[in-house]
DNA sequence: ACCTGAACACCGTTCAAGT
DNA sequence: ACCTGAACACCGTTCAAGT
């Protein structure tokens, strides 16, 4: 059933139209406005289960290949997205998240979850002094998902969505966020 | 007659009706269509002259202050937009310019030019010292760019849009970003 | 030449009627 | 109980008719 999401990837949030869906779904409008109260609610659905898969990876990752690697491995999964064409539904996702609560509350709880999971490998790399222990992690984990995220969309917008490209401009941003800075050392 | 981007203030892109637009402008809806092709050409038209009017004032702070206040002066100006409620607008110009090449192609003029501004008080920074010298200015300029836009749009979603925050933040990251990497030091 | 505003095609949503 | 799909209210856009 949520397979209608291909009409928003298709189309983008705003164009495709719910008989689209219906058509996509084998469904009536009826039926469809029962599993869902309303569009909005879509996306809400849609953006929901998209994320979570990949945070077992991110885990291992942080704990195998250091902090910074499993960071670039994050990035890297949402610039994919952008390079897949899907740049503008996740920029109407963020525009409606904006204007209506009722898409924002579930949102930002599945986003609360990745912060946190940003939070304890943060934590566990300053404990191995990878990074700068300085840094409040919870902060620095905002800040590296605003660099992932403004990235993202600023490289849709130059229409140079390239992955590798993406992932090379985090690299450098994360990397010199994190590093220990010269004035805050105390040796 | 641009004051019609008091509609879109008011209710966002989507929300507005071009029959709202027309009562604002007090003018018929077949005027509109003369002067506009579209509702899309609107936000081009709006987003591309609210540039500009800071230019000089960012040059000047950069001479007299440094880059970093510098930094910190655009991005207050940024933030201050998400806390006057102008998020959803931003998001959605953003997912118009990626999605439609007629409305990004004029913004992406005006970017340049802001990015150009960046490029060059950071050149400015380098040659005096101030920041790594290592660091590619336009690269650079583009991360500081996204960083800000990420930073204020995830703002806006966590529903935490106030400036001071946000500029805090936003300097943490310009500072650590562009201060000279411990491994890439030379003396 | 320029403006008007009724009309058009189409949208998201609802709800009486069916099964 | 659940689904259908015509109907509703309303949108962005157009264009014959006016000035």
């Amino acid at each position: 059933m949520d397979a209608a999401i291909e009409c928003f990837r298709r189309r983008g949030f705003h164009q495709a139209t719910m008989q689209e869906i219906c058509a996509e779904a084998a469904i009536s409008a009826g039926a469809l406005y029962r599993y869902f109260g309303s569009k909005a609610e879509i996306i809400g659905a849609i953006a929901e289960d998209k994320r979570g898969d990949s945070d077992v990876a991110f885990l291992r990752a942080a704990e195998q290949q250091g902090l910074l690697e499993a960071l670039c491995l994050s990035g890297r999964e949402f610039f994919q997205k952008f390079a897949d064409g899907d740049g503008a539904l996740i920029a109407d996702i963020f525009a409606e998240a904006i204007r209506d609560d009722a898409v924002a509350t579930p949102l930002r709880k599945t986003d609360a979850r990745s912060v946190a999971l940003f939070v304890k490998a943060i934590k566990a790399a300053q404990a191995r002094r990878e990074i700068d222990v300085t840094l409040d992690p919870e902060v620095a984990a905002n800040t590296l998902f605003a660099g992932i995220e403004g990235i993202g969309l600023r490289r849709a917008f130059l229409r140079d969505t390239d992955p590798d490209a993406a992932v090379a401009q985090f690299r450098a941003f994360a990397e010199r966020y994190l590093s220990p800075s010269p004035s805050a050392r105390h040796e």
